[in-house]
Parts: structure tokens; C-alpha cells; sequence
DNA sequence: CCCATGTATCGAAGTCTGTCAATATCGACT
DNA sequence: AGTCGATATTGACAGACTTCGATACATGGG
């Protein structure tokens, strides 16, 4: 699908409009309770994970060569639309999870390092 | 709220139906991608917790003296009806990570050791 | 036995979400 | 310019979700 290109422009855009990736925000959880604004911080970003389709998504893009691929490469494992996929690709990327860089007409996702850890510390107690 | 009382009946409820706490299902997610059974399961255990008014109820029950809640005690900090936290509570319950054991007229929930770990092990590459 | 209390279920209203077809936008190549 | 290919946006629709009031279901006490 993809074909040798020179790179020519790295426009990285890490998210459109919404809130950043600032998942990592409070204790563990079972430490002490969550205020209301917290936990709505919170589960504004977990919601972004809450779906079948964004979890493979993301779990692709993870396993792709080079730790990115583009949504032509995408629409396919999925079974979707491809205006789905951008869909999808979207909520990730404004909820902090995948970076987005155009290459040519391609749009190269790919995962921010720690952004899963982030959520994961949030939950465990480990 | 919660008056003495001898400790008669204490019928552990896990989970009346669902599915078990089976979170730990899988590999760490940006190991290899999942196949789209284990992101449907995955998913709905996450969006379980993609809800403020459960993330903040599962930090209050953990918080807990005795590390359970009743509903009574629940409803005042979420601010929302009785039956609106009651159905919370089984949703957390259903997705195995609360218990549910009745002493009385009073239900206590209490959070199921390891259910936010292996989501957050799922999650994480740590 | 009846009542009071804590909890669960039901039905409904309003909102949000996932999906697609159609269309717009952008970049590359001739 | 003109066209083609990849991606994003829009509009629409069905289904799911959150919330509540009303009600039903226990359980313990008079």
C-alpha cells in the first residue's frame, strides 16, 4: 500500500483542540476518593478506551512496523468504513493516546509512549 | 448511618450474571494486536469504569472504613438518587469489580482485590 | 400481622455514541 | 489546469447510556 517516498513534511500534530494527555493526574484511585472534577477527567480518557474498535486500533498501530500506520492500513484489520476508522483515530488522538503525523496524503499514527502507562497507574495499586 | 449489628447472613453475590472478573484475559495490549473477541470482552470491562460517577464510587468504597459501602452511604457524596447509585453498583458488580454481600436491609460493596489491577496490567506496558 | 426502612427493578425522557454514505479537503503527479 | 488517491468532515439514523420517579421486593421491629 505504502510506496518509497521521500519525507518531506513532518506536521505532527498532537491533538486538534481537546484536552491533552494529561491522564496521569491524581493517586491511584484506591488511595483516597476522587473529587467530581477528577473523575470526570478521568473517565473522559478511559472512555476513549472503552471500545472494541479503538482498543484493536491502537494495539495495531502498536504492532505495525515502525510503530506507525496509516489509516489505509488500518480500515481493513477493523472491517470498517474508512470514515470510521478516522473517526475512531480522532477520539484517540484528542484524548491523548496516538500522535498524528502527515506524510505526503498519508496520515501516520502512532502510539505516545506513555499515555497507556499513564491510565494503568491511575488504576492499579501496583 | 450504619448501626451495630451481629453478622448473620452474608451471602456473597459476585456477580449475578454476567460475565466473571475475567479481566486479565489477554497480553499487554501493545504486545500483539487482539483479535476482535478479546477487544470486545476487554471493552466491556473498560467502559465499566468510563463513567465518573463509577470511577468515584469505586474510590469511595475503597476508601471505606472496612474497605465496604453500603448504598445509603454512597448516595450523598455522588449526589445521585438511590436508585440511580444502585444501578451503578451492579454494573461495577457485573463487570466483577465490586462484590455485593447483604448483612440485613443493607447491601455492602466492596471492591474485588485484583479486578482494577489486571485491567491496568492489560492496559500498561509496565 | 403490619409497618418502616433499605435496596432493586421498571418505564420513560433526554443525551450520547458508533456507523455509514455522501461530500469536502488536501497533496501529488501528469 | 486537471485528475486521482488518501483522509477528514458532515448529516443522518439506530442503538445504547444516564438519570429519574414510581414501584416492587426484602427484612427487621412493634
Amino acid at each position: 500500500m505504502v510506496t518509497m517516498l521521500e519525507i518531506t513534511d513532518v506536521s505532527v500534530t498532537r491533538n486538534g483542540d481537546a484536552d491533552a494527555g494529561a491522564v496521569a493526574c491524581c493517586a491511584p484511585l484506591v488511595r483516597e476518593p476522587l473529587d467530581a472534577e477528577a473523575a470526570e477527567l478521568l473517565a473522559r480518557n478511559i472512555k476513549a478506551l472503552a471500545d472494541p474498535t479503538r482498543l484493536r486500533l491502537l494495539s495495531i498501530v502498536a504492532a505495525s512496523d515502525g510503530g506507525e500506520a496509516c489509516v489505509c492500513d488500518l480500515t481493513a484489520p477493523v472491517g470498517l468504513s474508512q470514515p470510521t476508522v478516522s473517526h475512531h483515530l480522532k477520539i484517540l488522538t484528542d484524548a491523548g493516546f496516538l500522535t498524528r503525523s502527515k506524510r505526503g496524503t498519508w496520515a501516520y499514527y502512532r502510539l505516545v509512549p506513555t499515555a497507556l502507562d499513564d491510565v494503568a497507574r491511575v488504576l492499579g495499586s501496583v
